[in-house]
Formats: structure tokens, C-alpha cells, sequence
DNA sequence: GCACTGACGCGGG
DNA sequence: TCCCGCGCCAGTG
């Protein structure tokens, strides 16, 4: 798989975080079947590379802090996004921090399945 | 090819 | 829990 097979294949992770839960980057690099690739979904995102209608702010960082929250239009955008759709956003002295416990996405191994099927059908 | 970068993650202390 | 160091890998000049 290449780099841009990569980016197809998050961008229909990404679609895929359910309203109201946050996904890590490690975490959408797994679904995608390559779990050593987190900095390219941080990348990617950054870049516009994935296209649009990209829920970006539900994409943290593994320990749940808005690690991109810089490069939305204004610097609390992401938070405010998040919050709107029901997720608690703490402000600490790190940055912007959402518990994962609570608003992760917590994948099924079904989930996994289907997109590994879906990205077989695909071909990508 | 080389060095450096970064919306990252993990294990150890 | 926090803080580091290290590994990771595509992109960039």
C-alpha cells in the first residue's frame, strides 16, 4: 500500500468517528492496517490531504490533549467543536484535554473487520 | 542521498 | 501522572 492508499483509507476513518467521540492518530494509523503511522495522519490532516468533510477535531493525541487545535481558524475552534457536540474539554496547563475514557472511540473488533473488508473491496 | 521536521506513541524512571 | 528518550515514517529542501 502507498501513500496515497493511506490517505484514502483514513479519510474514510476519519468519516467514520461517530458524532460526539474523539479518535487518536494512533488509533485511525491502526484501523488503516498501519499502526506505525500516527505522524501521517497528523500530517495528512495538517494538509488538507484527506479532503473535505473531515471531522478533524474529534482526531487528539493518544493521551487525549487538541495537539492540533493550532491549526484550526481560531485557537479554541477545536475545543468549541468538540463541546458542541456533548464532549468535555478540561483546560490544563498542557492544553486543551478531553478524557478518552469517557469520549473515545472505542472500536469493536467488528469495526476493524469491516474496514479491512471494505478497503479489500475497494482495492485500496 | 542526507539531514531535519513534526496534529505521534510507547516504555522506563 | 509527568517527563524523557527513542523509534517511527512521509515530506521537504
Amino acid at each position: 500500500m502507498g501513500t496515497f492508499d493511506f490517505y484514502r483509507r483514513a479519510a474514510i476513518v476519519c468519516r467514520a468517528i461517530p458524532w460526539g467521540r474523539a479518535a487518536s492518530y494512533g488509533q485511525i494509523a491502526l484501523l488503516c492496517g498501519k499502526p506505525d503511522n500516527s505522524r501521517q495522519v497528523g500530517y495528512a490532516l495538517n494538509r488538507g490531504r484527506l479532503g473535505v468533510g473531515i471531522p478533524a477535531h474529534r482526531v487528539v493525541n493518544a493521551k487525549g490533549y487538541l495537539t492540533g487545535a493550532a491549526a484550526f481558524a481560531a485557537g479554541d475552534l477545536q475545543k468549541r467543536l468538540l463541546e458542541a457536540e456533548g464532549v468535555e474539554v478540561e483546560e490544563t496547563e498542557r492544553g486543551f484535554r478531553v478524557n478518552l475514557k469517557k469520549y473515545g472511540w472505542h472500536n469493536t473488533m467488528e469495526e476493524a473487520i469491516h474496514f479491512r473488508e471494505l478497503f479489500e473491496r475497494q482495492g485500496i
